[in-house]
Parts: structure tokens; sequence; C-alpha cells
RNA sequence: UCCCUGGUGGUGUAAUGGUAGCACAGAGGAUUUUGAUUCCUUUAGUUGGGGUUCGAGUCCCUACCGGGGAACCA
């Protein structure tokens, strides 16, 4: 399915083709898809990941999986597990190319003490609160350690017994000895390890020591061979440190290509609220049934709710790469969302609100099946029955008592075609005490059947419709866009989103659906005709629960 | 305050110094057995000021505005 769509030829695509043109052979491009398993993936990640895997397929390279874990607080291994179903789901094959920073756990280690050896880094023994006084801040340059100068072999022997696991947490930090007076902060003597005794996912209890991200992240890259390594603008100011570490051990001598970071905006999506952080939250305290909540902007999320992989590379690829802190329309991702839909959803009859319709010339008892198409934009998906008898259900909204000008739906007296079957014509209604319509008598033109008129003449309203014994009841669940109601991006330091979430985010409805769909397998994206796009909801429940995924666009209102 | 970045219609993005284009959203219309889809038409833009040039969105200077940076997080 893949679109001929011009594709934008951002600065990522000029600055691989460039290289290609310096020489580069497009075989050895290597990008990599780096997540922390600290959460699970959202929509911010999609891009992230289509431009990392993207790039390297479009070239004709490869894209590596790495996780990311060099802070074992905060890591876990059913995140890892998630990762890589939500990356396998869009569609990316990372082949035998899945790593991890603890890969390189002891090969980390011996840059470290390279380094050291090298009189590059040193042992500190000031507390984060001291350190933050000799750092300085923007625009003043900050002063030595006290401990810049200690001999290496002193340092050498205080890293190996932090290993050993001599040391409490935060009694010793190995800095990088660079310039405390650069004016980029990051380039003031960083922290390359830190004693953590925690338990990491994959190490367990073999290191009590971890590398920084800084230290971990290029002289990974650079181990896997990666070429380009993209990144999300905030690490601009990191990238001196990329460079650093990896010409400054030996890994820069086994080098033939020297990885280079290059960074882009991350998506900002209206609507749309994307920090791990407060997602957590919401799991945290039940606000939302987990990460998979088809509410949630999250991948798992999203594929519940029944967004296909398909459209979400295609938005990616319409939004871009910039280095332009954008907001981008959440309109844009609904209207992807509907694109692909439109190609590959399955129609089928639904009524949500029902009105009883007996047609009067009709016998008792008789079941028409008629032939509807599955897929008007698919020939290939061929054809199933729908049945019709003298009992059947509309949508109350498709018939109006007095009817404005512009209505082409069934009023009294008027005609009307039923999706499939027949031309019917209102003869009467019946009304509650209240004054509600709760049912019509109607007739069907015999001669209609399949919905032309035997005169040819045009019948402008045509309506869906269940028949009442051949129904099966099911729920729908209605959500709004992805939770908020408004912009998350301009909230108040400390302001409670909660305030901001959509207060009637979820809705269920009783619907009748036609018989076909109880064989509805999970995950597959149904339109229910004239209302909305729906995919049953793969978590185990009684009966059938439809989540709705995407509104159809209603021109009913001009 | 200092450093790094960036600024093209309402929104997201294109344009070796040479006709400012595409998409979303909006508006109008045609087709339609989904008031969907499809198709056509249309509204609207280079942050301001200087400079270089035959010619500047693009190069230079400057102002303004936005984003990021002072974790033993990533």
């Amino acid at each position: 399915m893949s679109e001929e769509t011009p594709k934008s030829k951002h600065f990522i695509r000029q600055i691989i083709e460039d290289d290609i043109a310096k020489g580069l052979d497009p075989k050895d491009i290597i990008t990599r898809f780096p997540p922390e398993p600290n959460g699970c993936l959202h929509i911010g990640h999609a891009k992230a990941f289509c431009l990392d895997f993207g790039m390297a397929l479009e070239y004709g390279g490869k894209c590596n999986l790495r996780f990311d874990d060099t802070n074992p607080a905060k890591e876990e291994n059913r995140f890892v597990e998630a990762i890589k179903e939500d990356v396998r789901w869009l569609g990316f094959d990372w082949e035998d190319r899945l790593f991890y920073a603890s890969d390189y756990f002891e090969d980390l280690y011996n840059y470290a003490i390279e380094l050291i050896e090298t009189g590059k880094a040193y042992i500190c023994t000031l507390s984060p609160d001291e350190f933050k006084e000799y750092r300085g801040i923007p625009g003043k340059p900050g002063k030595d350690s006290p401990f810049r100068n200690r001999p290496a072999a002193e340092s050498l022997d205080i890293f190996r017994r932090m290993r050993a696991g001599d040391f409490k947490d935060g009694e010793y930090v190995l800095r990088a000895k660079i310039d405390m007076t650069d004016p980029n902060l990051h380039m003031r003597d960083p922290a390359i390890y830190r004693i953590k005794h925690s338990e990491h996912i994959r190490t367990g209890n073999a290191w009590c020591i971890y590398p920084m991200y800084d230290f971990a992240h290029c002289l990974s890259d650079a181990s896997e061979r990666i070429t380009h390594s993209f990144c999300t603008l905030e690490f601009e100011v990191h990238r001196p440190l990329y460079d650093w570490f990896i010409e400054n051990t030996s890994m820069i001598k086994k080098l033939k290509v020297q990885p280079r970071q290059y960074e882009f905006a991350r998506l900002n999506l209206s609507h749309t609220m994307m920090s791990k952080r407060k997602l957590q939250q919401l799991v945290e305290e039940k606000i939302v049934e987990d990460w998979d909540d088809p509410r949630m902007p999250t991948l798992s999320g999203m594929r519940r709710r029944g967004y296909t992989p398909q459209a979400i590379k295609n938005f990616c690829e319409e939004i871009g790469v910039t280095k332009f802190n954008s907001l981008t329309q959440i309109a844009l991702l609904e209207h992807c969302v509907r694109a692909d839909l439109n190609k590959v959803a399955t129609r089928r009859m639904a009524v949500f609100d029902p009105l009883e319709v007996e047609i009067e010339n009709w016998e008792e008892g008789k079941t028409d099946w008629l032939e509807g198409v599955n897929n008007p934009e698919d020939e290939g998906a061929g054809t199933r029955m729908v049945p019709f008898s003298k009992h059947i259900l509309i949508e109350k909204s498709d018939f109006m008592e007095n009817p404005p000008k512009k209505y082409f739906r069934l009023c009294p007296g008027g005609e009307v075609r039923l999706r499939y079957a027949y031309i019917m014509k209102c003869n009467s209604f019946v009304k509650h005490d209240a004054g509600e319509v709760v049912k019509l008598l109607c007739s069907v033109e015999h001669d209609s059947r399949g919905g032309n008129a035997p005169d040819g003449r045009k019948i402008k309203g045509t309506i869906h419709f269940v028949s009442s014994e051949h129904a099966v009841r099911a729920k729908a669940k209605l959500f709004d866009n992805l939770f908020t109601k408004e912009d998350m991006t301009n909230l108040a330091e400390g302001e409670d989103f909660k305030a901001h979430l959509n207060s009637n985010s979820l809705v269920e409805a009783e619907i009748f659906v036609e018989p076909s769909l109880q064989e509805a397998k999970a995950g597959t994206p149904f339109q229910f005709e004239r209302n909305a796009y729906f995919t049953l909801d793969p978590k185990p429940a009684d009966g059938l629960v439809f989540n709705r995924t995407a509104t159809l666009k209603d021109s009913f209102s001009k």
C-alpha cells in the first residue's frame, strides 16, 4: 500500500544524499531507533522511528533497534516487550539487529578506564549540589573541581572499587575532564559514570555503576557503526559531547565512518498530551484503563482504537522533518486515518438510535437476502448478504415529521432508498403519548429490489437499516479526539492537566448491527455506513464491543 | 544574563540566487445506492528594517519573536 505521493525533500534526506555524493555507500548507512524502556511508545515516537527506519530503508541501509537501558531505576522489561510489539506493528523489521546499551557495559567501562589513563577523566568526590557551584551558570564560567588533578592511578583505583561495590550511591562520580569555562554547560566536566545500587533489567546485579547517556549513546552508536544518529532538538547542546567521547577514545581508530548526530524537532500535536510522565500518571491513577486505552496517544492505544500502521506512517511522512518547533493539528492525523480506512474498511450497516419500521406490504416471516458490496473502494473485497424483513430498524434521525427544505431522507409521504434493498415510502407513523414518533408504517416498491426504481427516477436519499429479527446487539465505544479539550502545549508550569481532559471522552452506546458482524475479527477496520469507522475491541469482553476509530466527515450541516 | 537553534498562507511543509509549489483546514461547485469517497474551482504566505545582486524566501548586517540548555535522567 505504498503511496506514490512525492516525498518531501527534508533536510535529513539532503544530508544523506550529500553523504552519498561524497562517496558514502548507501548500503553502509546505518541508523538506530533508541528508546528507553521506561514507558510505552506514543505517536511522537512514531515520528522518530519512521525517520530512523524510513531513511535507512529508503536509501538501502539498515536500522537497528537499541534499547537505551542505562538507568536501571526507571526501566522495566514489560516496556521492552511493548515497544518491540509496537515497532513490529508499524511494520518495521530489525532482523537480527536488536541491541541494548547494556550489551556494551563492559566495553564502556574499558573506554572509561582509557579516559582515566590518558588523563581525560577523573574521579570527583563533589556532591551534586557542590558540583553545581563549580559548574557555574550560563554566562559565567565555572571553576575546576578540587579533584580535577587527582592522579590517574588514584582515579583508576577508586573507579575499580566503585565497580566492585565498595561505595554507596553518590559517593563518587567519574567525570570527563573537558573545560569548566566552556559556554556550553554540558562541556563543563560532565559526569560519565555514577554509582547506582539498583537491579538492572538485563544485567541484574552484575553492575553497581552505570554510564550516563552522553557517554553511552555515542559509543554505542559507534560500536554498531551507526552513520546517522537522529535525535530531538533538546540534544543539540549534547552534540559536542557526542563527538568528544568518540574522538577522545580509541573508538575513533576503529571507525571507517564517524557517526554523526543530527537533531530534528519533536512532534507536537494539538489536543494531545505526549508527556510520558503525565501519561503514566493517567495509568497510575486509573483515569484510563491502561497504556493501551483507546483514548491514549500511545501506539498501543491507537492500535486498539483501530488506527492503521499505514495511516500513522503516512502521517509521519506528511508532517515532514524540520528543526522548527511547530504544532501539528490533529485534523491532519485524522485525515490520514480516514484516508487509509476509506480504502480498507469493510462496510457494514449499524443502527445507533433505532426507530421501528413496519413494512405493510411485506409478508410476515419472509426474509429477503440482498447482496451488499463490502467496500466500494475495493473491487476485490467481495460482497455479503444482508437480510430484509417486515420489521426493520432505521436511524431515528433519518425520519422527520416536518423536514426542512434540504432534508432528503424520510418524511411522511416521502420516499427513500434502503441501501442495497428497496425503495420505501412512508405511509403513516405512530406517536407516543409524549409526542415522540415511535414507529413508521411504510411500504416498499417490490420492483425496486436492489435499490433502483423501475421507472428510472432518481432517489436522492439512501439510508441504512437492519432487519429487527436478524439484528445483533453490540456495544459501541465512542471516543473524542485524543483526550484533551485544547492544546496542551501552553499549559502553565504546575497546572493540572487533568482539568483539560475531555469530560465526555468516552461514551458508550448500545447499537444494532447486521448479522455478518458476528464473525468480526478484532482489529479489522469497519465502516458503519453513514456513521463512523469502528474496530472490534481486541480485549475480551461480553459480546461485541466496537471502538470508534474516527468519524466520517459530516457535511450535513452545510 | 550567556551559549546553541530556528522564523514561508489559519496549520504542516517545498523551492542549485531565477514563475513562491504541495497537503490539511476553510469556501464554492460536479458526480454519487454512504449528505462518505472521488473530481473541479477558490481564499490565503516569505517576521520587520537595511545591504550585496540584473535578480533575494535563499547571501550579509541588524532588530524583533519562538524553542532548547545550568540531572549522579534520557
